[in-house]
DNA sequence: GTCTATACTATGATAGAC
DNA sequence: GTCTATCATAGTATAGAC
């Protein structure tokens, strides 16, 4: 095994959300979401992850039935944050479309900056899952992008936006929060919130909306 | 090892560019390539290529030194090809920075949906690889990169582009290309073209160009 | 350039003591 | 809940015949 590539992945104080307790499970899976995040599930082992952890392989089987039960905890709980922040944002929206796809955008891209290992692992390892692991995950994906999709065909109804092809511009939109991770740099000069802002403006103007 | 997942990746006539000669070597690039783009290349065995090929795996070894060396060989070709074509697209733009950021990001477009296996594998994979067997690839994809920031940073000192921040706005133009293997699928109502014209509407919508 | 056979290592997971 | 020990399998790669 190689000494991790992918120094673009940054150590991070809380990786996970808050919504997971403290404790042994905790750790495993913030040791198993850094080794995931830059070597992929396949390829780490469960040697690695006990090792991080400075635990015996065969510890880690109290708390999880298989390595593949670690990786459906990781895309769960990226997946229930995600979801839970874009309908707490639509929430204080109000009823205005520009409102609304702000408050989306803005949710989207605080989500994916504050969490950029678990939205990787979330995106590239969600197929390493057997389909009745990842199930509970993609409905939520999937309610995830009708959502912002229905705020913008409602917008084009009511003629305040007019995107060249709803669809397409939908994913575009998407697109700018998922890649974040992978030019982002927390640290830097652009701070989370400012991303943010220049997130939902893209989003607007691809819109075509007006002000 | 499961049947494989990722149904959406389809199956595809020409998954590799015609820069790749016929032959075993092509053969076994293109097996690898569906199998690294479906499966990941960890998740991805030599034994599961050769079967692919009808091949024993001791064969591969007479035309790639490693399994790695398989990767690296697709990451370069792709890497190669999405270069070459912005390449050309610069050539034929003019000197406007309209029809450049036209030209390239339809390029870029174009690229990402003529081969998506190809543009899956080059970016989920590239970091399998040793350092050095990425890095002549990296080179490539960091000029491209810069060939748009340039682009950008030149209209906006002419006085045409207006984005709210020139390497977010890049990241965000860039990333509409970079996911399209993830929703768009080529048989549909959207041909590559349309998708391509739309991409190039929605870039210079976010770069505020004015028409 | 492909085959058979095999060396050697790593892997996911379990048994049973404490 | 963690340990030691181990199993069964799968992994990359090589040797040598044809």
């Amino acid at each position: 095994m190689r000494p991790l590539p992918r120094s673009r992945l940054q150590v991070q104080k809380e990786p996970l959300p808050r919504t997971v307790p403290e404790g042994t499970r905790r750790r495993i899976l913030e040791a198993a979401l850094r080794l995931f995040a830059s070597q992929g599930f396949h390829g780490t082992s469960i040697r690695d992850v006990a090792k991080e952890l400075e635990l015996q392989p065969s510890a880690l089987y109290s708390h999880f039935p298989s390595k593949e039960h670690i990786l459906a905890a990781l895309v769960q709980v990226g997946h229930e944050a995600h979801h839970e922040a874009l309908r707490t944002a639509m929430l204080d929206a109000g009823n205005a479309p520009e409102a609304q796809v702000r408050a989306l955008i803005r949710a989207h891209t605080v989500t994916h900056a504050t969490h950029p290992l678990l939205a990787v692992v979330v995106n590239e390892e969600v197929n390493a899952l057997p389909p009745e692991l990842a199930a509970p995950a993609l409905v939520l994906r999937q309610q995830s992008a009708a959502l912002l999709l229905q705020v913008i065909e409602r917008g084009v109804a009511l003629g305040r936006f007019s995107p060249p092809h709803p669809v397409a511009t939908a994913a575009a939109i998407s697109a700018m929060g998922v890649r974040i991770p992978y030019w982002y740099e927390p640290g830097g000069a652009l701070d989370i919130d400012s991303l943010a802002n220049i997130h939902a403006e893209l989003a607007l103007r691809m819109l075509g909306a007006r002000g």
